[in-house]
DNA sequence: TTTAAGCGGTTAATCGGTTAAGTGGACTAT
DNA sequence: ATAGTCCACTTAACCGATTAACCGCTTAAA
């Protein structure tokens, strides 16, 4: 592989030339700056990524992402992977992405990939209500930020979607329709997004004169089976509901399998909302109504203010995407209300 | 941040006895070993990357995906991803993703990345029939893995799963079922597994004693709505199949909304068989017979092969993992032939 | 005419590690 | 007593870039 000195030396210049010729940085002549570019072309010259990293930064945005049973295999995931791993390109970064171990945890491997110089900052999925990532990066000085909602004491900048107005938008939804026991699927109070989306949902009734039934509230997990378990446990209570808000698609879709084995028709019997509206949406039985979330945006904006942070500009504290209400066919007027 | 040189300065040693110590290289005595360790300690000493890299290698593999519309944002891609990234943190390595943009096509990432020592080695989605990546990359010798099934010209060691047999034992289900009309849902007759697929496909017919018809067999592309296009094409054959067996579960996902758009009930009227059995397959309605493919475990074995051709070890040119069909509810005998 | 600034380069220090070669002292074999 | 081996380190070259400092020359300003 050719290095800097080789095309320094079929140029007839220094490396110094080379590198700003290659950079843009310091002056040159321009028949100078050919016989340089020449030779680069003539050798096939790659600068060497780790010389230049030694030097400089990384260019590089860590993920930290537990691949088992995890984010990394959520498909919402994989689209935020996407459209950040486009913009960081576009950008002239890359994305590293590593899975905590059992002999390294998600927080230790943060601060190892960015004390070594691995990565120049990192994204933090799934913020937690009392997260503790957000300080201890804060407190080393690294570029970070997170993927949910505000949070007491979260020290670094968050992007997410307005699930608050999306949830409020949602159980409005099922209100009009004629609904009055509206359940809530929602996710793990652990996670900083349970609390905006429990707020919007509340809100809602509120605003249309309803208590809320704490028995209606079930704290699901994520998968497909955490949303059918949930949907049991609702149809198990004594007034069951006739409509549900559910925090994830995923959960929706579990939710779904639940009713229809119960032998409810889901939309006749039940409504059921989601959210995130994932491809497949469109195409279960019933197709879902669904809060839909812009993933490639917000890995886009996560990639850009990352980008901004790392290159010392100021971003906004809180970046809250809008979500929008796609009305499909998994949510009707109810029963008795017909 | 601290450096290899404050530790030997704290520790009393030179630089050299400190990087004997941290890579367990060299003869170091236990006393001068636990003075080196100890200043790593209270320093809280990290070795800088790109400084080890420039003198090793990256430790690094690199998988270059298009994030629009491309795999990156396919949920079985996020699985393989998850057991790549897992496999590869417990070996050492980090998973780097990058996306061709509109002035660097995929081809030219894959080289960038590699020639410059960003990535020691790269895995290859989707291998496609006629693909050059294989020959570019093994004539600059880099480390390659791909994704896939066994192309002519390949000239590096591909993975994936065993979907001759697979479709073999689906369109065997459909047959003794009673099918005698079976449609095949193929992806893009570009992609090397599309081969594999069919050809278990037409096995398993001719071991029947039935003929293929060209008429049933439809080349998809890879979305739901493909497969919903596809399956409505199928629907306006003259005699339409009793069964599809389709080459993804998304299409297939796509192909039931077809069906139940055309006003036919998926197992009852028309079967249908899918490919991955991703987490929502057993929850569609009806859930979904399909083939299991353990993409956790290829994105391992990816992993382990691509580290093992980085470290000059020799891997099989070719490993195909074994694939199950699951029985669900998604396949029925036909209706004629009760 | 003298001074300062600008141009188009070069030299060499530097980033932070790894590792081949060398070195002094203790110990063993002859 | 002398030479040869280990042992446990150290020295210093090296990986391949970036970049501050400098240099000789030309040209504009005072």
């Amino acid at each position: 592989m050719a290095t800097i000195k080789d095309v320094a030396r079929r140029a007839q210049v220094s490396t110094a030339t080379v590198s700003y010729v290659l950079n843009g940085t310091g002056v040159v002549s321009d028949t100078t700056r050919e016989r340089v570019l020449a030779a680069v072309a003539e050798l096939g010259y790659q600068p060497n990524y780790s010389a230049r990293a030694l030097r400089t930064r990384s260019h590089t945005l860590g993920v930290v992402a537990p691949g088992i049973a995890g984010r990394l295999a959520d498909p919402a995931t994989a689209e935020i992977l996407a459209g950040l791993s486009e913009a960081a390109t576009a950008a002239g970064y890359c994305l590293l992405i590593a899975a905590p171990t059992d002999s390294e945890a998600e927080g230790e491997l943060d601060l190892r990939l960015a004390r070594s110089g691995r990565v120049d900052g990192l994204v933090l999925f799934d913020l937690r209500v009392a997260d503790e990532r957000p300080a201890v990066l804060a407190e080393a000085r690294i570029p970070a930020i997170a993927i949910g909602a505000p949070a007491t004491g979260v020290t670094c900048p968050i992007a997410g979607f307005d699930l608050r107005a999306g949830a409020e938008q949602a159980t409005q939804h099922l209100i009009r329709l004629g609904h009055r026991r509206i359940a809530l699927l929602a996710t793990s109070s652990d996670l900083s997004i349970s609390e905006p989306f429990y707020a919007g949902y509340v809100a809602a009734l509120h605003a249309a004169g309803l208590r809320r039934d704490a028995t209606l509230v079930i704290e699901a997990g994520s998968s497909e089976d955490d949303g059918m378990a949930a949907m049991q446990e609702l149809l198990a209570v004594r007034t069951p509901p006739t409509a549900v808000l559910a925090a994830t698609d995923t959960l929706a879709f579990g939710a779904m399998h639940a009713l229809r084995d119960s032998g409810k028709v889901v939309g006749q019997d039940v409504s059921v909302v989601g959210c995130d509206d994932l491809p497949l949406a469109a195409h279960t039985y019933p197709p879902l109504t669904t809060l839909r979330a812009p993933r490639r945006e917000l890995g886009a904006t996560l990639a850009r203010h990352l980008i901004s942070l790392i290159e010392r500009r100021t971003v906004p504290p809180v970046t809250l995407l809008p979500v929008r209400l796609i009305v499909r066919h998994s949510t009707a007027a109810p029963r008795a209300a017909g």
